[in-house]
DNA sequence: TTATCATATGAGCAGATAATAAAATGAAAG
DNA sequence: CTTTCATTTTATTATCTGCTCATATGATAA
């Protein structure tokens, strides 16, 4: 018999997941998450795709880094993100399924 | 040939699912989420097992329902809550895979 | 009815968060 | 080295969020 996990709350594992959430929780950088979905973008050319200035853009993208969901090489002076992890595109593949119900 | 979504973003779309996302973006609501799991609690139970007020409690959990995300059913006096959607289970689920790597 | 229990609501406050503007890196070209 | 271009960082500001407290509602019991 499978024993059955009782209502106790693994406190920190559920804090750490809120903060993941939080990384989607935000306009801008989902459209961010979206437009890498299909390939990378360098940080100008997601600031005109998202229209917001090019300084927000490199905040949220820190943000993205330090969670883990975006990745960035460089290439001269130019700096290419993309993402880091295939989880991304499930997250937001369920989440899309939710809203289209 | 299937035609390539070009770099155009739905707004709405996203604006949407950021808001979807805000709902899973805090360690109350993920707690609060995470005890409806396994069955329905009523609005004191869940207050004592996550640990926050009965009021602040009661905020979350309109929010959720108006996310469309737990549903609710009265007996009597009391209140019971439950998930509305198993695709909660499965954005969560996601969630732990990412952080578990 | 009144009293009590369970939950919900509204106002206000403290802390968190996102955008902006301005200054600071960092890489490459001349 | 100096200039230029792309990006990052710091500081500031305005907005948003979650909690508390007080009060209200709703259902049952006495």
């Amino acid at each position: 018999m499978k024993p059955h996990t009782p209502h106790v709350l693994d406190e920190d594992q559920l804090f750490r997941m809120a903060e993941l959430f939080k990384a989607f929780a935000d306009s801008t950088r989902i459209k961010i998450l979206y437009l890498l979905f299909e390939e990378e973008h360098c940080v100008g050319d997601i600031a005109t795709d998202v229209g917001v200035s090019q300084s927000a853009i490199s905040h949220q993208l820190k943000l993205l880094k330090q969670m883990k969901l975006v990745g960035s090489r460089r290439e001269g002076k130019t700096i290419y993100y993309g993402l880091a992890d295939e989880h991304v595109k499930t997250i937001i593949g369920m989440a899309k399924e939710h809203l289209e119900e």
